[in-house]
DNA sequence: AGAATGAAGTGGACATTGTCAACATGATGT
DNA sequence: ACATCATGTTGACAATGTCCACTTCATTCT
């Protein structure tokens, strides 16, 4: 039964303190919340919070892990699970969802991919799992890529998919933090001709996906 | 004179602080120090840091404002500052250095392009100033392919230089973050073909400089 | 030369934070 | 009915950032 909220036991805390904290975050620009701050705004005392979190660290790893599970099911959603018909397509699909979700969440992509969490992250396996299944994605529209022989020669899949991921996500970040004078060009422009100039480079026909 | 280390006025605090607070980050892999600990380090009173940084994001910002110093220092010194005979060469020199440097510099790069300064960036004017110089050498010889009629009709140099930065920054970060694993492939070799990989997909003649 | 100004460093006070330990509450299972 | 254990509470403590008033010293102005 969803609770009455006086009770002694928050009984959804957890997820309170995400939500609260993306919201601190989002706000803000920063990381800068406190655990304490966290625990007012839930209505519980100061020590409550730990009780689901070790530290600020592990709730902001499992913030960046639902971070990778709504990008997954964004690309999912707009792209499909597998290749339709064209494996060129569903790539290009995929690499601009990944754009896309970042314009579209900043802060949990910087969460996903940024520096918050440095090497610290390999501390936390349900984030590691989450990010290896969205990479799998990418990985495998690359796949079938080859065993349609769309890829060049000598081009192994680790390769390309390291090449793509580069790129998607160099420019991704490139953008979120203002490297780059956005200029006249719309964004969409950009990411099509960034496809176009990844696809001459990587697949045997040039020209990338006829759509 | 290079002073009396015992005298009231330390002379050289600035730069002290700077150095022990990048040793401190390298040590533990993220930038947990906090400025009494730099005074602490540096023989000086709690309050003293706060003469020559606002706060801690300003001496990080001047930590950041260094690293791309040393950067573009560092690719002038591997390719020269201005295109040779071949523009193409230079670009493939200079892609591939900022990604040397990033694995000789990994906590300074991630200061650099990381999160830690985020939104905050465009406070610190110093810092912008640095990095677009180091912008700027890569869009230089990108300029100098256009000129020499290297690039592919319909593609502007704004393009290619958003395309060569997001797969050469997306390389840098993706490897010092761990999202990769390294597998066999050594890194030369990787660099060998992302580089091949751009060349296909910019350059009019394909398969990039000769050397 | 001597005074004045201002940059650099000191010292103390205070609210806030993370952390630890002991305790209270209530849901769950046997 | 009772024991157990996850969840939340309470109080304490050292460390931190921040503010303010004070000191030292180098530079500049007259």
């Amino acid at each position: 039964m969803p609770g009455p909220s006086t009770s002694y036991h928050h009984g959804n805390l957890r997820r309170v303190l995400l939500d609260n904290a993306l919201e601190l975050i989002v706000e803000r620009g920063n990381y800068s919340f406190t655990m304490r701050e966290l625990a007012r705004k839930a209505n519980v005392t100061h020590n409550a919070p730990y009780r689901h979190f070790a530290d600020k660290n592990e709730l902001l790893a499992a913030l960046a892990e639902e971070g990778f599970e709504q990008m997954s099911q964004a690309l999912v959603d707009e792209c499909g699970s597998d290749c339709g018909l064209d494996p060129a397509t569903w790539l290009k699909c995929l690499g601009q969802g990944v754009v896309r979700f970042a314009l579209r969440n900043p802060f949990q992509y910087r969460l996903m991919f940024g520096d918050a969490l440095a090497d610290a992250r390999t501390d936390y396996p349900g984030l590691m799992k989450a990010s290896e299944v969205t990479f799998l994605l990418l990985v495998r529209s690359i796949q079938e890529c080859k065993q349609a022989g769309l890829l060049r020669e000598g081009l192994s899949v680790n390769e390309v998919a390291i090449g793509a991921w580069s790129l998607v996500h160099g420019l991704s970040s490139l953008l979120l933090a203002g490297h780059l004078r956005q200029k006249n060009e719309t964004t969409t422009h950009l990411l099509e001709q960034l496809s176009h100039m990844l696809f001459e480079g990587i697949l045997k026909f040039g020209d990338g996906p006829r759509v």
